[in-house]
RNA sequence: GGGCCGUUAGCUCAGUUGGCCAGAGCGCCUCCCUUACAAGGAGGAGGUCAUCCGUUCGAGCCGGAUACGGCCCACCA
């Protein structure tokens, strides 16, 4: 059966010949096979969810560069995975655990939890998997890595020691992002701001009597101006906040030391309100914004980040009170309020503020809430034992690759987010309070401090041959060892453990193990064959959102594990968002499934469309349709399956012919202009794809792509040839061309959409095995598409001239065919044209004669210069020709066209005459001042032939 | 508040270093179920390139400002 089915069903192809690869092992990489190393390694999807159209487009991007580099020749290796995403499972999975079995975590325990999560994990991994595969992925599954797999394990342990030797690990009491729903800590990056409705309460705290012995009567501190001296002060100090609960943990209350309303305060000491304790009031110029409100604010060092950096400030000059649990509710710092839950000790604080009289007002609010992406509910700042990484060391060099070029970002702007977020150094909180993760290789034991200075040292023991890394902190009254042992060696684990050390029970951040994909996927710590032949990998193609997030971790990590970069080219896919502007989402409804896409255009077509969407622009748009059954689709993809189907089209006819005429040797002398147009627009075509692809215009490619076949070769060359197909002097010629043109259209499309090109490939290799032009274009045959070789340009077979001239009887042809259908000839009735043309005009035309009569459907008696317009002759223009259409005459259409005609001229000819200025022909370059005028000429030409 | 991006045909987007009547797809109008394709073919309508100022012989493109929209970061108690 050589024959390709009449009608393009994607579903009934996309199967098989995905298999057909898989059979073939093409998406196998061997190290030691020959060629230059291509790598790419995927961003890995999280494993909670299910592959959106972000994926989609980031995977088509993927598999596009990584089959082209495949079909250069090149040793290519793509490597697929999937990340743990530490808080975002444990949270979907103990969500499960609540609803299905009314449990929480601690109910299962930790070991209990974490075997539910893996199960969970095999479920939802092996979609993602099945995803990525009727997407036409071409990555190396036998390779597929997972985040909290052994080898990463084994990566993140050695990188941790190799930190924690360095000094760059360190523990610290931080105030963090608390989630008080999953009790763990976060980091500033998983947190979005929502705009909450509140109150700002404005609080009266009494200074205290002892402070107040040379005030006089009690005015109200309004009545203060600017350099009023203070010779009446008042009673009191007002102070706002939006979050009244907190003043339990006030340590101080803060004035700017230049304001002559409050300078004269500062030392003094204000009674706490509710808990009736003196805290003193400091001055701090950069909390206090004097122009603001009362020019007094609230110290909650344990509560609010920038009172916690007042404290760091100012450390020793004011106390730092933690109030809360760590589920949220007061705890024994804040006396009468202990035990309450936030909101309710709010309420029950501004309650008690009203009974006292110490709440001036209340006046509504709006203000920006941290909220925990991960449980949706507002983080609170909260004091606790955390694990850092110090930045500074790190970030410098991985500043300096990017500053210098060694990685290039395109579009490369992004670099300047890179650049700007790693300038900022700020250390890097890894510990989760998590049970999903790569637990934190510490042992740690209490140690007596009571009777010890301060020390923090750290120091190398050797364990039967074995270094491990011990750090002793003593800061005050606490006092700790710390071990950090390298992966392998649970018996030394052990050890310590008998010794009494315990295990860190928290996790690492979930980007501690993604920042080592690149080197940890090839294998690193070992130095693997994969490592040595594909580290640095080439390309790294991701979504703009997570450059700070990944992105310079990875640079940072590679640097400083492997000593070089982790990747070439930082490619940014745009992000794609529904028709209103807004970003796709589960919660919105709007989001649309790659997989019924798939189901319902094919693969190609998505892939396609996605392509040709994958522009520099850092936000794309999709109009998305409800369909009846509730589910979403966008007519956006429309435009690839059109054009999978007439890829189908046009080869079908290819076969179909090609089958019936035997090869013939190559006579170029024969070709004609169609013949040499075609081919030179194809290696044009062969360039603008590969200058396209090298700068990641996906766009460009696709739209080169689909220029060339669509509207060069279906609607032109084809329908040009089709006589000559027939039998005769040039159908061997013609069809010659056909069939590697078509050979070559199909490699160019093959890494867009490479389910049908395969297809069609095996048809033609059927019916066509060998299909080069001799000396011209010599692919060597290939079995299958996805191993064959990519296009060569070959500039032997460009050609100004006949493109030129293929150009002009193109609008000659149109110029026909518009007189046709104004006047509404009907299609299958010829029409008898004259053409009035200049010499060498006039010979092209006669020379493409039997062209023009088939393409415009027509009779072409006279052709000649100065031809007078035939009697009843409806007339139009091309280039410089005018042509005459016997017996068409209307007055009425012909009036109307000529007027229509006239007036463009006119237009042209006054725009053409305003450039024409002194100036113009003084400076412009001759060559334009000259195409200027002869323009002018040609109009002036014709308007005088019109009238 | 700092930074980035966008504003071109009804919709979604191209427009490479400033220089041919500013392009594509979808939608719209007319005609055609022609022997590869109606998921198609032929032709057509539709844009003062957000606004203003500047540089230039010449600006969608370069510079400045404004307006509107989007995103990132930091956030005033």
């Amino acid at each position: 059966m050589t024959d390709l089915p009449k009608t393009y069903d994607p579903s009934a192809i996309e199967p098989a010949i995905y298999k057909l690869w898989l059979d073939a092992n093409a998406f196998r990489a061997n190290p030691a096979d020959p060629g230059q190393p291509y790598s790419i390694v995927i961003p890995p999807p999280n494993v909670t969810g299910a592959l959106h159209l972000g994926h989609a487009i980031n995977n088509t991007l993927q598999d596009i560069l990584t089959r082209v580099a495949r079909m250069r020749g090149m040793n290519t290796l793509w490597v697929p995975g999937i990340d743990h995403a530490g808080i975002a499972t444990q949270a979907v999975v103990e969500k499960q655990l609540k609803e299905k079995e009314n449990k929480t975590r601690h109910d299962l325990g930790r070991e209990a939890l974490v075997a539910r999560i893996w199960q969970w994990k095999e479920q939802y991994g092996d979609r993602i998997i099945e995803q990525l595969k009727r997407l036409g992925s071409s990555a190396d599954f036998s390779r597929t890595r997972f985040t909290l797999d052994e080898g990463l394990a084994r990566a993140v342990r050695q990188t941790f020691f190799k930190l924690f030797k360095d000094g760059l690990i360190y523990k610290g009491k931080r105030l963090v992002n608390w989630d008080i729903h999953l009790q763990t800590s976060i980091s500033d990056d998983e947190i979005y701001h929502e705009t909450v409705k509140t109150s700002l309460w404005h609080v009266k705290y009494p200074i205290a009597e002892d402070d107040l012995f040379s005030r006089g009567t009690g005015a109200s501190p309004v009545a203060h101006g600017r350099g009023a001296h203070a010779t009446v002060r008042p009673t009191h100090m007002v102070v706002a906040t939006t979050r009244p609960e907190t003043m339990l943990g006030d340590t101080a209350v803060a004035v700017h030391p230049d304001d002559p309303r409050w300078n004269w305060a500062i030392g003094k000491q204000v009674r706490l309100p509710l808990l009736n304790k003196l805290i003193p009031i400091i001055a701090d110029p950069i909390l206090v914004n004097m122009e603001f409100g009362s020019g007094v604010v609230k110290v909650t060092p344990a509560h609010d980040p920038n009172d916690y950096a007042v404290w760091q400030r100012q450390k020793g000059a004011i106390d730092i009170i933690n109030i809360l649990t760590s589920d949220g509710r007061i705890n024994e710092n804040g006396g009468p309020y202990a035990g309450l839950k936030r909101d309710a000790a709010r309420k029950k604080v501004v309650e008690d503020l009203t009974a006292q009289g110490l709440l001036e007002k209340e006046e509504p609010y709006e203000t920006q809430i941290g909220h925990s992406d991960r449980s949706k509910t507002a983080v609170e700042p909260y004091l606790s034992d955390q694990w850092f990484v110090k930045m500074a060391p790190l970030a410098e060099p991985a500043l300096e690759v990017v500053r210098n070029n060694k990685i290039k970002f395109f579009p490369e702007r992004h670099a300047q987010q890179y650049l700007s977020w790693l300038g900022e150094k700020r250390d890097w909180p890894i510990s989760r309070q998590l049970w999903w993760g790569h637990r934190i290789p510490i042992w740690t034991k209490e140690i007596d401090a009571s009777a010890t200075a301060p020390i923090d040292s750290l120091q190398s023991q050797t364990i039967r041959g074995i270094q491990i890394i011990m750090r002793t902190v003593i800061d005050g009254d606490h006092g700790a060892n710390y071990v950090c042992i390298p992966p392998g060696h649970p018996d030394i684990e052990k050890e310590f453990e008998s010794q009494g050390f315990i295990q860190d029970p928290d996790v690492l951040d979930t980007w501690f193990s993604s920042a080592l994909w690149p080197h940890s996927t090839l294998g690193w710590p070992d130095e693997t064959p994969d490592l040595k032949k594909w580290y640095p990998t080439s390309v790294l193609v991701t979504g703009r959102d997570i450059i700070t997030l990944w992105v310079a971790r990875m640079v940072m990590t590679g640097l400083y594990n492997m000593g070089d970069i982790p990747f070439h080219h930082v490619a940014i896919n745009p992000i794609i968002l529904d028709g209103k502007g807004e970003r796709m989402s589960k919660s919105k409804g709007n989001g649309v499934d790659p997989v019924e896409i798939i189901e319902s255009y094919g693969a190609d077509a998505l892939r396609f469309t996605l392509t040709q969407m994958a522009t520099e622009t850092q936000d794309v748009r999709l109009p998305v349709k409800k369909l009846p059954d509730g589910r979403n689709t966008s007519d956006k993809f429309d435009s690839g399956r059109n054009f999978a189907n007439k890829l189908w089209n046009a080869s079908r006819f290819a076969l179909a012919n090609l089958a019936e005429i035997a090869p013939a040797a190559i006579d170029e002398k024969s070709w004609s202009i169609p013949d040499r147009w075609i081919l030179s627009r194809l290696m044009r075509t062969i360039q603008e794809a590969d200058a396209a692809l090298s700068a990641y215009r996906f766009d460009l490619y696709a739209k080169a792509c689909y220029d060339f076949f669509w509207r060069d070769l279906c609607d032109w060359y084809i329908e040009a040839i089709k006589p000559e197909l027939k039998p005769g002097p040039r159908q061997s010629q013609v069809a010659s061309i056909l069939a590697a043109t078509l050979d070559q259209a199909l490699r160019l499309l093959h890494p867009m959409i490479p389910f049908i090109t395969e297809t069609i490939w095996g048809k033609l290799n059927e019916i066509r095995p060998i299909r080069g032009l001799e000396g011209r274009i010599d692919p060597a045959p290939s079995e299958l598409l996805i191993k064959a070789q990519w296009p060569q340009f070959n500039d032997d077979l460009t050609s100004e001239g006949a493109e030129h001239v293929f150009t002009q009887l193109q609008n000659l042809i149109i110029a026909i065919r518009n007189i046709r259908n104004e006047y509404k000839v009907d299609q299958k009735t010829p029409i008898t044209i004259s053409i009035s043309a200049p010499g060498d005009s006039g010979r092209q035309i006669l020379a493409n004669k039997s062209l023009i009569e088939n393409l415009a459907i027509c009779k072409l008696v006279d052709v000649s210069a100065d031809l007078p317009a035939p009697p009843n002759s409806a007339r139009g223009a091309a280039s410089n020709c005018d042509l005459y259409a016997h017996n068409l005459i209307d007055s009425a259409t012909q009036d109307q066209r000529l007027s229509k005609r006239r007036e463009e001229l006119i237009k042209q000819r006054a725009a053409l005459k305003g450039r024409m200025t002194e100036t113009y022909i003084a400076k412009a370059p001759p060559q334009l001042v000259k195409q200027t005028q002869d323009q002018l000429a040609e109009i002036e030409a014709e308007l005088s032939r019109l009238s």
